[in-house]
DNA sequence: CTGAAAGCGCTTACAG
DNA sequence: CTGAAAGCGCTTACAG
């Protein structure tokens, strides 16, 4: 609030300008008067205010970053990866939570947009249809990197899981074991994220020649051990079989596990269980859980470059190509599912 | 990054020192010109820019939020819940994590008062010792609110949980059930938020004449399951007799409870269990694990509001006193303490 | 009730 | 290699 650049040059005996060049690394300035003044700065404590750049250079080197529930393992434990890249490379992260809500979803990426942060990273909630808000960051100042949850029919940057080639392979691996009853537990019908997964699964059978039977396939909001329990339950007073489980995280499978264990199967001999997130808790109860592990340190990596070559061929008036990530994704074999 | 005050200025007619004034609703204006001002706006998508405005009025509207660690239910529940209520009063949250770390913690103060945030809400890490960037936050432009873990030392708001009473309520609930050798867990031997745990911890047992035997104070950093199966392992191991257990969250508990069933203890008549913050995963286990419940929506309910009296108190330029809020903290009592 | 003008703290074409 | 000057988009004393 204190010092300017005024009182760098006025102290220096050299115009602002040559200050706001120097500080800036202008090629047109004589080194040692670059070091005189980056010196100088330095020892009064000297920090340029982004507020009053922004005018001129219009970048406020604010992210934007919107996650369907920040309460979740999966999008704090990513969100705190992002943040220290962020941080890292002289930018601050605006963390929006939009609660699973679209509304919610459409305003903080209005506000966001406001604020003219130079980038927004967004993970779409599980009802989100409309790609309306998303077109209109497109078009906005603000560089758009969509991740993890994201939508088919608008071209954007992606950085994504493999979503249907993870759930695929871990089908098969089910199949191959002589599982044919395979539950199926999603996040909605809605969500990419999950539609590719079920793509996924729905091919390992078409492949193997065995069908699917509906009743198997289960949408849960929740997804909490509770409800996980209450599925596994429902499932079984329906007389509806399975021999295999396959969730969207590890509290679910856990909570049915707990469920049919009670009620005298034996697991993986009776029924196999995989679930996704790959979370402490899993490894923690008997049989321990086989679970899906997605990198978030290294999807967090992917998102924050992609963001940075972005700004910098912006910075040489290139028009950056759409770029799509895919990060492979992997099983972790335990007791639940040999 | 299109319309400015100029253009409503030029299409009304009227200066823009007249529009910038019927925008902010000053006493001044006729109330017929504010409403052609604010419809005409309105109307052409006008939105202020923030940046040029804070030349002026030295306001952000950005709140910095700084966590030990975002990656645990009770932070990022937390946060979730000041996010709601920050971008409801008009202003945006830059969210940093510490990750437990006193060096990251003070970059992250640093780079928040270099943004010129209105105001910084913070819980310090379980190992910061020093004041010296919260004084420096105090002299800065930016109001400062701790929370939860905030230091005994310095002068400045706070909102905090009862955390000497709680602890001393629940310790006494389990030596009134007769027991007399209850473990206690604790975060660290640093942070103030531990200390007035444990404060109240001997504090019911000098009410009682109980003595407390160190052996069954443990200082656990991680707090994960695993942890707390670890712990419990060792005291065991060690002959370390107990039959009560108090720790800083649930999955210590339940991984104590783990060992402890495992090992022909039956629960609640040989050994007392209660956890903190109340997750559903305790409530999964047999037995159902007693919990401290901490109302993080009220905690960040009182946050805003002290944050936002502050703003209106400094806009009279009335020097506000620093307050103190504490939040009742109840325990929830399930099968695991009976 | 309204407006001309200065200024917030920078950056950047332009001139030398 | 350096600097004078204009300008980014607002706000606010001040004058009327």
């Amino acid at each position: 609030m204190k010092i300017t650049i005024k009182d760098i040059a006025k102290a220096l005996e050299i115009s602002t300008t040559t200050v706001s060049k120097a500080m800036n690394d202008y090629s047109d300035i004589g080194s040692e008067t670059k070091k005189k003044v980056k010196e100088y700065a330095e020892k009064i404590g000297y920090e340029p205010n982004i507020h009053a750049s922004f005018l001129r250079t219009k970048k406020t080197k604010l992210i934007g970053i919107v996650v369907p529930n920040l309460n979740t393992n999966f999008y704090s434990e990513l969100v705190a990866s992002l943040i220290v890249r962020i941080t890292k490379n002289g930018y601050l992260p605006i963390v929006l939570n939009s609660a699973e809500s679209e509304q919610v979803e459409s305003e903080n990426l209005e506000r966001l947009m406001r604020q003219k942060v130079d980038g927004i990273f967004i993970s779409l909630t599980k009802e989100t249809t409309s790609t309306v808000y998303l077109t209109k960051v497109m078009s906005s100042s603000s560089s758009l990197i969509t991740f993890s949850n994201t939508s088919k029919v608008i071209t954007c940057n992606k950085v994504v899981f493999n979503d249907k080639a993870i759930i695929k392979r871990v089908t098969e691996y089910l199949i191959n074991k002589g599982n044919s009853k395979i539950a199926f537990i999603r996040k909605s019908l809605i969500s990419q994220n999950s539609i590719n997964q079920f793509i996924g699964f729905r091919e390992a059978h078409e492949v193997n020649k065995i069908s699917i039977d509906n009743q198997r396939i289960v949408v849960s909001k929740q997804g909490t051990l509770s409800e996980g329990y209450r599925i596994a339950k429902e499932l079984f007073n329906s007389g509806i079989q399975i021999d295999g489980f396959i969730s969207y995280n590890d509290p679910l499978a856990i909570g049915a596990m707990t469920f049919y264990k009670e009620n005298g199967s034996t697991i993986p001999n009776d029924i196999r269980f995989i679930g996704q997130e790959n979370s402490e808790i899993g490894t923690f109860f008997t049989p321990e859980l086989s679970s899906i592990k997605q990198n978030l340190s290294l999807m967090a990596e992917k998102i924050m470059r992609l963001f940075l070559e972005e700004q910098a061929e912006l910075k040489q008036k290139k028009i950056s190509p759409i770029k799509r990530e895919e990060i492979k994704a992997e099983l972790i074999e335990r007791a639940s599912s040999i």
